[in-house]
RNA sequence: CGCGGGGUGGAGCAGUGGUAGCUCGUCGGGCUCAUAACCCGAAGGUCAUAGGUUCGAUCCCUAUCCCCGCAACCA
């Protein structure tokens, strides 16, 4: 039974993870925000004996993958073997404890998605709802907003996409656009009616309401405040559909060519892993009331699995619903956010390549600086420091003095244990209280915390061994050496079972050491788990220092494989139709300089600069300043379109426009003469 | 524009209506069993900014600024 649940209310748990999407291995953030705390709370349930099942499996659906397919010229199901490959593999390096790890492509769970979609289609819980959208003929698909460009209705930028123009701000429709272009043929899309299913959100909003709202304010603030607001702001419809052909197939007539959409897909793909890992028994993990169910995910994903997943399972009627949902914030890498299409991430695949058998020293330093309350920030420094600083000093340490004196003294036999003294009385009295004060951590997800308190134990240890001093007491009293290291053992021993959680492959080394089998969490917190005369292995370092040069080098690498793969994926945009030269000429592009430049207040961008045009001097207002400081621009020469019609931003009026070579990154450059021309002259 | 989370000593993070804590780092001391590790002590914060409520606020309220996320069918 746990600490925390006294009535013995759950006879069974259900932990799911997060689909990883797979489009890209697996980085440090998705370990932080949900592996890493998922596998100790599994690891910590299992050694309380609780009945747990740990489900984890690949996302493989959705229109990015087959964007990635049509890109590389494979098929969509060649992508995601890739990929679930690679993450199911670094999940088992890792050392993550799942009791599976399948995927969203697999027979099992086109069946269960299907019969889930079927049940509630029969019961009518869908509406039905058509539509227009736009369809690309060429590449014979319905586009999403994001893959059609055209010009911004409000202001005429000619890129703004179909959710949304980047120049002015404005959220729009993909049929507010004017010349729209699809992204993937760059041919012309076409309006094309389309029918699909939707769930009513609404329809659950009073049920939201009582369940979250009333009944689970013991939720994290995030997770709780963002649920509040989006129940508050009044639930919509949201399509269960799309018209795409990689995906499971919605099973009824008419429905050709459409598939379930991927966030009413990838949830139900818990409940497909749970049936293929249990396939006689699988619904007492689903559907009966003393079953826990916890949803580990990331922050990005909590309406799906607070609102619109517990939607479904309520819509269906036989399932429970999740006790908690532990979402944690982002990990950022270096001070930059994380991100798979920017390569700015540390991979597990290749972590574990580098850094053979330091599993243990990434999952404590995630854990130590895990992003539970707020987003975090990992470097490589913080990651040398807490392994030399933390893991080598304080727990090696604390365990390699232990079995060293105890080799060195009593031939790597456990010393018998004498009269108590008031340090010895301390030390047992203390040890007792680890286990629940670590164990109600994890029941609460603060892991962080938990985590800290297990290294405590390991402090203990050495300020227990410096205040006793056996080194100095064998030489006057032996007795007083016995009971010393006798009990520094039993911590021991304690740590093996206290830290395999967090550290499994440490435990176990330490198992090992110690002579000792797997012990239950109920053991921990005794002081006799190692009997007198019981003979223990010779010394083995549990952690080793990381040098300069090692963290170096990982900085190094992911500094060049940044800078590498900004290259590679720069990819100019293709030409614009052909104009006249009249065209060109109705144009009157000047050399200028500027005079004087001033941030405009409240804005992010915006910069006030008045330029000398040969012609006059005039106020420019330019969207440049999160890339120049006024000051450093004052007097540069650029070009400037001077016949642009004014327009007023922020209440100022600009008479022009500075023109500006931007990068993939968005970075601006000025596009200047190289030599220093009169102000005024024309460009052609 | 809207909504949610966050802004705490050099760094990374806890925390609470009533003398502000932890880890690392720094400085001083001790120890020498131990992977230059361990133990003790010290310095260091007007708890983003400005108002307000209160006997009293870092914690409650309001406004502002900054970071992150959500939403506009981007898992």
């Amino acid at each position: 039974m746990t600490y925390t649940d006294k009535e013995k209310k759950f006879k069974r748990y259900t932990v799911t993870t997060a689909l990883p999407y797979a489009n890209g291995p697996l980085h440090i953030g998705h370990l932080a925000g949900v592996y890493v705390p998922a596998d100790i709370y599994v690891r910590y349930l299992r050694s309380m004996g609780e009945d747990v099942i740990f489900i984890g499996g690949s996302d493989e659906h959705g229109v990015p993958i087959t964007i990635k397919a049509r890109k590389e010229g494979i098929t969509p199901q060649d992508v995601v073997d890739r990929y679930h490959n690679i993450i199911k593999k670094s999940f088992e390096d890792f050392g993550t404890s799942f009791d599976i790890y399948s995927r969203t492509s697999s027979d099992i769970h086109a069946k269960t998605a299907s019969a889930y979609f079927k049940k509630l289609y029969d019961e009518g819980k869908f509406i039905e709802q058509t539509s227009e959208q736009y369809y690309d003929e060429e590449a014979k698909a319905f586009l999403a907003d994001r893959y059609i460009t055209g010009t911004c209705p409000h202001c005429g930028n000619e890129r703004a996409y179909g959710d949304q123009c980047e120049a002015c701000g404005t959220s729009l429709n993909a049929t507010d656009l004017i010349n729209p272009k699809s992204t993937l043929s760059g041919s012309l899309p076409v309006l094309k009616k389309t029918k699909h299913w939707f769930l009513p959100l609404n329809d659950y909003e009073a049920f939201m309401r009582e369940w979250i709202l009333e009944g689970h304010k013991e939720w994290k603030p995030n997770v709780y405040g963002q649920c509040k607001s989006w129940i508050e702001q009044g639930l919509q419809p949201r399509a269960v559909t799309r018209d795409l052909d990689w995906g499971v197939k919605v099973p009824i007539e008419g429905a050709e060519g459409k598939v379930l959409y991927v966030w009413f897909d990838a949830p139900i793909g818990y409940i497909s892993n749970t049936i293929e890992l249990k396939p006689n028994d699988w619904e007492k993990w689903w559907k009966e009331k003393d079953t826990k169910l916890v949803h580990f995910i990331g922050k990005d994903n909590i309406v799906f699995h607070c609102i619109i997943f517990p939607a479904m399972l309520k819509a269906e009627g036989s399932f429970i619903l999740p006790d908690n949902v532990p979402a944690n914030e982002f990990l950022n890498l270096e001070g930059d956010k994380i991100s798979t299409s920017r390569n700015w991430a540390v991979w597990l695949h290749e972590y574990l390549e580098d850094f053979p058998g330091k599993q243990d020293v990434l999952k404590y330093v995630l854990c130590a600086n895990a992003p539970e309350t707020k987003d975090n920030d990992f470097t490589w420094k913080d990651f040398q420091t807490r392994n030399n600083s933390e893991l080598v000093a304080i727990l090696g340490n604390f365990v390699n003095r232990t079995i060293v004196l105890t080799h060195k003294y009593f031939e790597g036999k456990v010393p018998q244990i004498g009269e108590l003294n008031n340090l010895d009385k301390q030390a047992i009295e203390e040890i007792k209280t680890f286990p629940e004060r670590i164990g109600v951590n994890i029941e609460h997800f603060k892991f962080r915390e938990a985590l800290s308190e297990m290294m405590n134990l390991a402090r203990l240890g050495n300020k227990y061994l410096t205040e006793c001093e056996p080194w100095k007491t064998y030489k006057t009293d032996i007795e007083r050496t016995k009971t010393s290291i006798n009990i520094s053992l039993q911590i021991c021993a304690n740590l093996a079972i206290l830290a395999e959680p967090f550290l499994p492959f440490t435990a176990k080394k330490l198992q090992t050491m110690l002579n000792l089998k797997t012990l239950p969490w109920v053991e921990a917190g005794k002081d006799n788990l190692l009997e007198e005369g019981h003979r223990i292995e010779t010394p083995e370092l549990l952690f080793e220092r990381i040098e300069e040069d090692v963290i170096e080098a990982q900085v190094q690498k992911l500094l060049e494989t940044k800078k590498a793969n900004e290259k590679t994926n720069y990819v100019a945009n293709p030409q614009k139709e052909n104009i006249e030269y009249d065209d060109f000429a109705k144009m009157d592009i000047r050399t200028g300089t500027i005079i004087e430049a001033e941030k405009v207040a409240k804005t992010k961008k915006l910069l006030k600069l008045t330029i000398d045009t040969g012609i006059d001097k005039r106020t420019i207002v330019s969207g440049i300043a999160e890339y120049f400081d006024p000051k450093d621009i004052i007097g540069n020469q650029v070009s400037v379109l001077v016949n642009l019609a004014p327009k007023a931003l922020k209440g100022i009026e600009s008479q022009g426009m500075i023109l500006m070579a931007e990068d993939a990154d968005g970075k601006l450059v000025f596009v200047s003469p190289t030599q220093k021309i009169e102000n005024g002259t024309e460009i052609r």
